[in-house]
DNA sequence: AATTTCATGTAACCAGTTACATGATTCA
DNA sequence: TGAATCATGTAACTGGTTACATGAAATT
């Protein structure tokens, strides 16, 4: 009871509307026009998540002003929106969500701009590294393990887990550093 | 009518069964213990989808010989389920196919031993590959032209984006040299 | 005037998840 | 005898997909 359960996609549309109001049509179309990260464009996922979102109070509609007389209902996040928001990218990272959730979590970290610190961002990098050096090394030990009695598709298959693994940290790495250096201070 | 939509998990599980019968509780070990490409370890996946591959002739209950008298029912790929498979694994691959099934790609590929001849193996990868790389093309077009309105974490998780695909494109044409090189010949 | 794009919905379906439930076999 | 593992199921739920449907505004 009360543990309302939000979907990743609802985090996503979350994360939009928490920079600026969009209608459902713009939500659906950024979500397209993204190359990765895909979510379907099918309105049939984007507004029945919209109204979810609307009755557990994480967005509210909003007036447009007088920017277009089309787009008849924009929405924003609401301060519990925000806070879901928030919480929901500072959820502690553990190796599970490496193997079952690396695209939730590349996500946190995509939206997590203007929502989270540098610092908590920073710190979500060394997690996210971190984790992903762990299983690196239990997927080499079981690469070691198992390789033998493999077919060779299914090793090659294995390896190719542990490259894309491997380009992600190495990835994570080079974003740490990166924003280490800009922005010194503040 | 009759064009019986088959799913990913339900391909996983007859490319296990192409190899050998399994019950379904080894079945689902199998998946479980496979560090890479998730499915549930509930049986709640596994035992529906055994039934509906049955109902569609896929697979057939076999008797496992003396081997235990645990395991009640041991399933076995029938030559339709073959068919099937191999259907499923020639399909030719689109742009779409990268960015929207890679996992499925991923997963025909290291199933494939047995069922593929060395050439078709050998011409999956040589798609993949190629594929990998026009999509990588279009997602540097997209960082140049997009990158300097986004936000910083967003182009990094777009920059991650591109190197995980890279990841796999340097795979693939390992792959495919590694074996190019073993079996020389027959 | 016709077509395209904007804009929002909804109804049917389905696979996969969660959770519950059962019983046999092996092992301590 | 009791616990752990093997082994198979099913009922309820739910989010996302597909497909259908509508209409207004902008463009041609």
């Amino acid at each position: 009871m009360g543990a309302t359960w939000t979907s990743v996609l609802e985090f996503a549309l979350l994360g939009l509307l928490a920079r600026r109001p969009h209608s459902g049509y713009e939500l659906r179309r950024q979500l397209v026009e993204t190359p990765l990260k895909h979510f379907s464009d099918s309105p049939g996922s984007i507004y029945p998540a919209l109204r979810r979102m609307r009755r557990k109070g994480l967005i509210t509609p909003t007036r447009g002003g007088a920017a277009s007389r089309r787009c008849k209902t924009l929405f924003r996040a609401s301060p519990a929106g925000r806070k879901a928001l928030r919480a929901w990218m500072t959820q502690p990272m553990t190796r599970v969500d490496i193997v079952w959730s690396l695209n939730e979590m590349k996500l946190r970290f995509a939206l997590s701009e203007g929502i989270l610190s540098r610092g908590e961002i920073l710190h979500f990098l060394k997690e996210f590294e971190g984790n992903l050096h762990e299983h690196i090394g239990d997927l080499i030990v079981y690469h070691k393990l198992t390789a033998p009695g493999m077919s060779v598709t299914g090793r090659l298959a294995l390896e190719n887990g542990i490259d894309e693994f491997r380009a992600n940290a190495r990835w994570a790495g080079r974003a740490r550093r990166r924003l280490e250096l800009e922005k010194p201070d503040r």
